[in-house]
DNA sequence: ATGTTGTACAACGGATGCGTTGTAATTGAA
DNA sequence: TTCAATTACAACGCATCCGTTGTACAACAT
């Protein structure tokens, strides 16, 4: 898996979570001391978050980290 | 979860694997294209990978990335 | 028209990832 | 003893993260 690919798959997973929890870029965000910025860029794909900042979006999405992790798109119960 | 102890947990659960596989600091390393020095420093909690780091760890570990990422310490099965 | 909300894109800059080199302590074998 | 293998730690430096600011555009309301 290319780091490129990788990366979009990601920020789709995290999208599509935040989406189905009906918050916005900005809430999120804000709810984990970052910019409305931050997460945009993160959605896209354009960065390679650390692992701490993916376990604070976990916790901002209130979801497991495993659950962000995943590569496949199985995410029936969110 | 503070950040350094989310490391540390981290380059135990790392360390532990790749003990349980056989494989030293530097076998590991190479087979991802990296230094042993690297690994060591991941190991032993002093940095915060990204998430495509964690994804080629993984790989030369030969585990999902689910398994690296379980915040409690059970892995019965690796 | 104006204002608000949600999202997107770019630039600046401090902080950090992490590859690299060098060094050293420990262990075990020859 | 000498040698190799493993692990650990520190410093240098380039690349990148990511916080911040500014801007823009679409959709919707007033």
């Amino acid at each position: 898996m290319e780091k490129e690919t990788l990366l979009k798959n990601l920020g789709a997973r995290i999208r599509e979570i935040r989406n189905k929890k009906g918050i916005s870029q900005k809430q999120l965000a804000h709810s984990i001391g970052k910019d409305q910025q931050s997460v945009q860029r993160l959605e896209a794909g354009n960065i390679n978050p650390t692992y701490y900042y993916l376990s604070e979006i976990a916790d901002g999405l209130e979801v497991d980290l495993e659950v962000l992790i995943k590569r496949d798109g199985a995410n029936s119960n969110v």
